[in-house]
DNA sequence: TTTGCTGCAAATGCTTTGCATGTAG
DNA sequence: CTACATGCAAAGCATTTGCAGCAAA
């Protein structure tokens, strides 16, 4: 389980690490992490917002989580699946989905290939007004 | 020309901005604020690197740049020319190329559709090793 | 003249780091 | 016991902003 992922980055396990783990497991969102401290502080938890942002990029190197930087300062951390998507961000109430479009995939490789880049990674967001919830059709700019 | 655009936008012709316009259509790259106040420096005009900031925004607000945050602090620049494109960055030696896929435009309405969002902007950037002068077979991580 | 612009430096917001102390192994 | 972790506060970096002086219209 965790503990074991832990070791296996190489890292010892403390509980800073093991509590952001479990919080990024949980939160099966797109947590900062700043969201991370807020969720620590709530329940209890006494940890600098700095060790978050150690642990964080630890864990990003380690392959356990996803350091996305969509518009607007915060990066966002998700926890690593193993399943590549691309995501969907409300400009209005932060909402984030994720998607996986095989075409999409396979035209970028294509493209790729045309310009003779070999291919290393990509970031494709598409934002948008969501339509659940807070944000039905309240809409201004 | 230049001098009418700016008007357009609302803004008073000035040297800066004049100055600035000008190397953004001069260098039909993607330049960085920084960049914009090296070129400026080197051709004699003392410029404030925040005005240059706060030029490029009310540009970007006109409409008549885009500004890019690809991976790694600086925004990029580039002029809007109106013609839609996506962009290939090679990570070593960050050469940005320009493409435009009509299948990958496609897909991406069709899932913010699925999704019930109304699109109002995507940003899709292929990173990787460009094969093209000093990059040719350089490859290290 | 009036309104808007610029340079400068200080402020900001997110993230990283140095260091002394603490703790897992 | 030793190497690595943490908290804290200070530093860093890109960008924004306040303000007094200047310039376009």
């Amino acid at each position: 389980m965790n503990n074991q992922k832990i070791k296996n980055a190489g890292l010892k396990v403390t509980l800073p690490r093991l509590k952001i783990l479990e919080i990024m497991e949980k939160n099966n969102k797109h947590l900062s992490a700043e969201d991370v401290y807020r969720i620590l502080m709530k329940s209890g938890e006494d940890i600098g917002l700095g060790t978050i942002y150690r642990v964080l990029t630890q864990f990003e190197t380690a392959g356990l989580v996803l350091r996305h930087n969509f518009e607007g300062g915060q990066a966002v951390f998700e926890l690593e699946r193993g399943v590549h998507h691309d995501h969907l961000v409300c400009i209005k109430c932060g909402k984030v989905e994720e998607f996986m479009d095989d075409t999409i995939e396979k035209c970028q490789n294509k493209v790729a290939q045309k310009h003779h880049f070999k291919i290393k990674d990509h970031s494709l967001v598409i934002y948008g007004i969501c339509n659940n919830g807070d944000c039905k059709g309240i809409e201004d700019e």
